[in-house]
DNA sequence: CTCCATAAACGAACAGTGTTAGTATATCAT
DNA sequence: ATGATATACTAACACTGTTCGTTTATGGAG
């Protein structure tokens, strides 16, 4: 009955860690607690229950996926920016498999809690935008369509549903970001008319 | 001990009825077997596992999505075609959110089980792209694009992902999919090239 | 320096999950 | 009528998240 002095940051850090090496599907309270050196029932001093903890790391995730975006983005306008942006969005995906899952399923947990790192999500795409000549209304849509596009390829791609054809991958990516680009400088277009 | 005379197709029509009904998180075999009036145990005499029951429903959920998308590009052509394929798509996630669920998470549990059934997503839109002037690897290419745009929407707007602004999610979708017929039209002119 | 409130640990238990083993029996074909 | 098979059962196991009541180490106040 050794006091560990752990804080509510060490087992979201711990829980992060297990998530990123055991993978999410194989995430449990009890396990966390063994490596902790910790009885479960003792992680309920720091965490009202798992949906908290859950969102918690979510929002870990998020604030993640923010910074290498905007880092990819720094200095960069247009295309040039739109491609860095869905570049480091793949990279991001690709590289944190099991923290991007948590970005995924993380709404259905708590759509509230959601709402506020919902524009850590918006936002360096809209800074992306930022070099075109469009109507807020316009990027509004248009962020959608961004991430619909990113969260949608990776997604299938990461649950292993482009096995049909073989294909290069990377390339039918750049292929939709190709498509992201047209549209906007569409968009670009009929705003200027 | 009275013999109910279930059969396998039995437990899987009730399967989805109970996800249709109570919502995929809240699906489990003894909630399953208590509505069959039956032990949990004795589900196993019909099926293998719940990850073999959860292959089989997205098997079902699959063709059902299929069946949609072809009658809805019965008779027509081009972008034409590719607004009916899309229109079908999105209405069937809103109609059946639950057992579209069940698809996205389907990989996860068999991504051997799935290749079979990978071909029946494709179909639908390898056959509304045929009015365009594309060869076989740009069509490989751009159904992924297609699938990626569709579900990455559906997903993010069932998951609530798109409540940051207040601009009509319909328009959104009209927007994505324009996206994806300018591209359409823009790998035709590459081609020709 | 002592005392006490609080925070942080504990063990035990509960209800739930999927799953397996062994057993009984109703039904169907021989 | 008999025997094999398919279908049901009960009981149990190893997990899951979670709650309860209890203990105890620690930090701050008197």
């Amino acid at each position: 009955m050794v006091r560990r002095g752990l804080t509510r940051a060490d087992i979201i850090q711990a829980a992060i860690a297990m998530i990123e090496s055991e993978g999410l599907h194989r995430f449990s309270l009890r396990e966390l607690a063994n490596r902790l050196h910790i009885q479960a029932a003792s992680l309920y001093n720091h965490i009202r229950n798992m949906d908290e903890l859950y969102t918690e790391i979510g929002y870990y995730a998020i604030s993640e996926l923010k910074k290498v975006q905007l880092d990819a983005i720094a200095g960069k306008r247009r295309a040039e920016a739109v491609e860095a942006l869905a570049d480091a969005y793949h990279r991001f995906g690709k590289e944190r498999p099991e923290i991007y899952k948590v970005i995924l399923s993380l709404p259905m947990v708590k759509n509230d809690a959601i709402h506020r790192a919902g524009f850590d999500i918006v936002e360096p795409i809209m800074t992306a935008m930022a070099g075109y000549h469009l109507t807020q209304v316009q990027m509004e849509h248009l962020q959608r369509v961004f991430r619909s596009i990113l969260h949608g390829f990776i997604a299938q791609e990461e649950a292993g549903c482009f096995r049909q054809y073989p294909v290069d991958v990377a390339e039918s990516y750049r292929l939709a970001v190709r498509g992201l680009i047209l549209l906007l400088e569409n968009s670009e277009k009929e705003a200027q008319a």
